[in-house]
DNA sequence: CCCCGGTCGTTAGCCCCCTGATCATCTGCT
DNA sequence: AGCAGATGATCAGGGGGCTAACGACCGGGG
C-alpha cells in the first residue's frame, strides 16, 4: 500500500500482498518506481545541502549555470547574458518563475538585469562578477559530491544504469510528446500495453 | 558545464570537455547523476499529472496513503487515524508542513481532525468517506501508470536497476546518517574518499 | 498606415515546503 | 506537589513552483 511515500521503502512482500487486493498493481514495477523516486530525491538532497550553505537553491543554481555556460559557449561571443525566456527554456521552469528567481538573484547581487538592445520587450540577464565568483566557489565541491555519490559504481555499472534510466526516461517523456500512439488523451495507457507488461 | 539543468541532458563529450577545465569533475559520475535526477523528475511528473486532475499533490497523496495504509494495517485495529507527527514521520516532511496539508485536505473534506483521546496535545487525523472514495478512484490508474512506465524493462533489468539504485541510495543516505566514518561534519567527503574514487 | 495576433516580462494568487518561535500539554525529577 | 525539560500542534515568514491575466512591444496583412 505504500506508493509514493518516499520514506521507508516498502518490502517487496508487502507489494506482493498489496497486489492481491489491487490487480492493476505490478509489484516489480512499483519497486523500481519507488526506488527511482527515492534515490533521485536522496541524491538531490546531497547536492542541495551543499548549495544551501551558500543560499543557493536548485532554481537559482540552474539560472546561474545557464548564464555561466552561455558565457563559455564558443558561439556566444563571450556575453554572459540571456533573456528570461531563454533562461526558462534552459532551466525547465516557467517564465513567471524565472522572474521570481532573477528578482532574488538580483537582490543578492549575483545577476543583473539590463534592457535588451534590439527588442524592447526583452531584458538581458547577466552574471555579475560576484555571481561568477560564487559559482567558482561552489562548483569544485559540487563536482566532488557527484563523484563521491557514484563512487560505489564501477564503470560497467554506470553504463548499465545510464542505459536503464534512459529507457525509463524515454518512456516517461514520450507521454508529453505528440501522443504518437493515438491514445485517448495525453495518457498512452492503452490496456494492450499494460497487459503486455503483465504477460511479458 | 550543465550540471543540474534538468532539461536537455548534456552529451557525454560535453562533459569530457568540461572535465578538462575542472579536474574535480568525473564525467561518467556526472552523467549518471544527471540521468538519475532527470528520469526521477520525469517519472514523478507522469504520476503527478494524474494526481493533478483530482487536485492532489504529492504531499496530499502521501498523507492520504499514510492514513489508508494505517487503516489497512492488521495491528492498527482498523482505525484510520494518525497524529500529525506520525504523518510527518511517514511522509517525510516536517510537522509544520503537515499542518498546512491537513488544513487544505480538511477544507476539501478528505480528512477530519479530532482531539486525541489520551494526549490532549495531540490531534487525530482520519480519512473521511470522501477521502477513501477519492483514493479508490485514483489508485487503479496510478498503478497502471507505474506498470506502464516500467513496461520497457524486463524482469532482469528491473532487478539490476533496483540493485544499482540501491547502491546509490545507500551512499546518498549515509551522509545524513550517524557519520559512521567519523568524518568532520555531516559531509563524509574526506579527501581520502574522493581520491580513492578517482584512483579506484 | 494601422490593426491584430503573438511574444515578452511581470504581477497576482495559490500551493507546498522549509525554519524558527510560540503555546499547550505531558513527564520525570526532586 | 511543583518545576524543568521534552514533545505536541500551530503560526509567522520566506522561497520557489504553478496558472491566468495583464500591459508593452514586435511583426505581418489588409
Amino acid at each position: 500500500m505504500p506508493l509514493l511515500m518516499l520514506k521507508d521503502l516498502p518490502r517487496y512482500e508487502c507489494l506482493l500482498k498489496a497486489a492481491q487486493a489491487h490487480p492493476e498493481l505490478d509489484p516489480s514495477a512499483a519497486e523500481v518506481f519507488l526506488h527511482l523516486l527515492r534515490s533521485g530525491d536522496e541524491v538531490f538532497r546531497v547536492v542541495d545541502r551543499h548549495f544551501a550553505r551558500h543560499q543557493i537553491s536548485e532554481g537559482r543554481f540552474g539560472v546561474l549555470m545557464a548564464l555561466w555556460s552561455s558565457a563559455e559557449r564558443p558561439g556566444g561571443d563571450g556575453r554572459q547574458a540571456l533573456s528570461p525566456a531563454e533562461l526558462a527554456e534552459h532551466t525547465g521552469v516557467t517564465r513567471a518563475t524565472i522572474t521570481g528567481l532573477v528578482d532574488t538573484l538580483e537582490r543578492d547581487g549575483l545577476v543583473a538585469r539590463s534592457p535588451h538592445v534590439e527588442d524592447r520587450r526583452m531584458r538581458s540577464v547577466s552574471l555579475t562578477p560576484r555571481g561568477s565568483a560564487l559559482l567558482r566557489r561552489i562548483l569544485p565541491e559540487h563536482f566532488r559530491r557527484m563523484a563521491w555519490l557514484m563512487a560505489t559504481l564501477d564503470e560497467q555499472e554506470r553504463v548499465t544504469l545510464v542505459r536503464l534510466l534512459g529507457k525509463v526516461l524515454q518512456r516517461a517523456s514520450e507521454e508529453v510528446g505528440e501522443g504518437a500512439s493515438g491514445s485517448s488523451v495525453a495518457v498512452p495507457l492503452g490496456a494492450a500495453e499494460v497487459v503486455a507488461s503483465h504477460s511479458g
